[in-house]
DNA sequence: CCCGTGATGTCACGCAACGACATCATGTTA
DNA sequence: TAACATGATGTCGTTGCGTGACATCACGGG
């Protein structure tokens, strides 16, 4: 992070990431799968939370409920860690490779949901578009957090967003 | 694409690529930015095709209805080639470098048709959330037409997969 | 004290991607 | 016709990512 935050994630070498961790470029590769993936290397634990928090949400609790329970448990995972989020989510940004990896722990996130509703009894296309809806205003909700100064909690502005997208798709005749 | 269906794509490297096609590897790099956008090359000019049957829907058309005339578009420029569409998924789905480069065209044709739909005057949040789902409904009826063995149209399965989309949010209370 | 075992380093390699420069075929203009 | 500009291609050299093979070293257990 220190590296990408101070002359950007192209024009930093693998070389020096490991040299400023005090090890060799060949260690660094045996850790992360290649130079993009140390900026996800969290996401496997957030989506195992995430899923967990799902499948510990009431038996009585609809697809969306449930899905809540999930944007919950990404609240507190990340809700602390503020200025580290958004040192991360500018270097993200600033770079389309880093983007698009962005983009597929996302997909992955979304298929892991829709597996755990369905593990819920809750069958397929349902599953699915409630899963790419809590991707959709995770994401929202994060970009949101990020961006305004304002110091709202993340929890906040993801049951804001939820009860935006409500209201949205209730309006769409 | 032969060389990707012949021995799959990290086994394919840019110098074959270029023998094959009678030229030298830095020709290749003239013609496409890296050895993933070969297989992306026309999605250019399907974004500008969906964008403009967007943009010619009739003006009393609901955001919806001009998504709808988007994705008529898509079946009219894809429609013809079917297997190479087929092929073109196969590669793409057993490489996850690909799956990456496709979920970025994917969210910039998202963010094209929403910067359409706020050109006809939809405002900012249905816009995207119209865009986003027309382009789900895209995915869905393209991997159905691509996986199934019938064959039916393209432009048949969007509108089915468009109606079951309404089905599905209208009926979610 | 020896012996796995796991983490690290060293070395060598293939290949993607790019910059700099040369070449060659064009069509244009005097 | 000769001179010239332009664009496409080839050649050469370099950097950096990512991997396989092997050596080394610390460690805890027997």
């Amino acid at each position: 992070m220190e590296l990408y935050v101070e002359r950007g994630f192209e024009q930093t070498t693998v070389a020096e990431i490991a040299e400023r961790a005090g090890l060799t470029a060949r260690t660094f590769f045996r850790y992360f799968a290649d130079k993009r993936e140390v900026l996800f290397a969290g996401s496997a634990s957030l989506q195992e939370a995430l899923v967990a928090a799902l499948e510990g949400a009431p038996d009585d609790a609809s697809p969306m409920e449930a899905v809540a329970a999930a944007l919950d448990a990404a609240a507190a995972f990340l809700g602390e860690g503020r200025e580290l989020s958004r040192q991360r989510q500018a270097v993200i940004g600033a770079n389309a490779e880093l983007r698009e990896r962005e983009l597929i722990k996302m997909a992955t996130l979304s298929a892991a949901l829709a597996a755990g509703l369905r593990r819920r009894g809750v069958t397929d296309p349902d599953a699915s578009l409630a899963a790419e809806a809590g991707v959709v205003i995770f994401r929202v909700a994060f970009e949101r957090w990020v961006t305004d100064s304002r110091a709202r909690e993340l929890s906040e502005i993801m049951r804001e967003s939820l009860g935006q997208l409500r209201a949205l798709t209730a309006a769409s005749k």
